[in-house]
DNA sequence: TCAAAAGTGTTAGATTTACACCCATGA
DNA sequence: TCATGGGTGTAAATCTAACACTTTTGA
């Protein structure tokens, strides 16, 4: 029962990407790499994937062991196949981004696994490819957040608009005007005002905003 | 020097979707697959990922081994692999897409391989998850013909407005205006129009424009 | 002479962009 | 009282979409 026997089989692993949003800065989770070859260099955190399991399933379970959360916003950025790519063995990879809410993710965990979020405009040189992985990531992510609503995933459940649209800034890399974004914003009726002030990050306060799903899927027309 | 030893290994495959454009039609390409499992069912073209051979030169190997041609353009489209995706063996294929002027396609070497030009709306079930595959290229490709030139790749070396104007239309399985695509093709200084009149297309005959990459590379204004 | 495709401009509406001041509050 | 971020509307410019007739020529 086996097909292919004449043909060679290779590694193939999963790296994510994981976005994180702080300090008004887009960040990515990188650590030093913890095995041979390349131990040391900063990398993408990632694992290889096993037998029965399907690839989503691989970077589902690399993303759930590296932060204990489920159900993660992930998107596929692509494969990475070139014959020397890794310093090691010929390896295949597959790179994904993930998109969650920074302080959803236990500092313990994090530092258990010597992550840590780093500015996406200070990345330092990744070990193999993984800096190509990192910028196709941020192209696909772009390209998706004016068309989806995943902004959410990245900001906590109650968010001012001015988070909302530092965020916006932060992954296009360019500032947008405070009103016609507001305009933009008052469009759509699935992101709604709520009767909470924020007063954290004023005098004055803001009003704290949430994301309806319900309403969304009602009447998706997401446009930024 | 095994650094990976204790990880299992996995097939890897490429697969890839011609696009090619024919009697105003988008088409692919597929053939009966000759192999088990799935002997005859329709399927696309594919190969297995070599031992010393990246995944976008395995792509290349397997387009040239169908077409006989070189250089043609060609995209990745995502990797696939779900673990019962294949109904033989784990298996995780690459998809690609790629871009060929049905005209330079030898119709001898098609049919030594068993391949037919199919209608994009008449697309088959296909093997395993082809018909996926399809689609997601298909996205990938339209997405890109708005922001780059690939329309030409399609297109023989001149070509008339009308030709162009109905690529398009294939491709986005919508009609346009032909005024108003005109006047955009206009003002893309790198679409020449030549002296060459087609006279197969009409009686009156219709001008025959010509890519220019040369002018394309400097000043790249593509928007359709 | 007529059928069939080529070719050509204008206008209304929609969308996008630019822009500056008052408000509320805690320190 | 003043420094800080929150909040608000209008007008010009640009872009998009809708629309119909004349030309050429082979059959």
């Amino acid at each position: 029962m086996t097909y292919y026997k004449e043909h060679s089989k290779v590694w193939v692993s999963v790296d994510v990407i994981i976005f994180g949003f702080d300090e008004d800065k887009l960040k990515i989770l990188i650590g030093r790499r913890q095995m041979d070859p390349g131990r040391g260099e900063w990398s993408l955190y990632g694992g290889f994937v096993n037998d029965h399991e399907g690839i989503d399933d691989a970077a589902g379970r690399v993303l759930q062991e590296l932060t204990g959360m489920r159900k993660i916003y992930m998107r596929q950025v692509g494969a990475y196949g070139a014959v020397d790519r890794d310093p090691g063995e010929r390896v295949i990879s597959i790179a994904y981004y993930a998109l969650i809410n920074v302080r959803d993710y236990d500092e313990a965990l994090r530092r258990e696994h010597g992550v840590e979020w780093v500015d996406i405009n200070k990345i330092p040189e990744l070990y193999s490819d993984h800096n190509k992985m990192v910028g196709d990531a941020l192209k696909k992510m772009r390209q998706k957040i004016r068309v989806e609503p995943i902004s959410f995933r990245l900001l906590p459940p109650l968010f001012t608009l001015t988070q909302l649209q530092h965020l916006y800034e932060a992954v296009m890399g360019e500032d947008v005007d405070k009103r016609n974004f507001r305009k933009r914003i008052k469009e759509m009726d699935f992101i709604e005002k709520t009767e909470l002030i924020d007063k954290a990050s004023s005098k004055r306060g803001a009003a704290l905003y949430r994301f309806n799903r319900r309403a969304y899927n009602e009447d998706p027309n997401f446009k930024l």
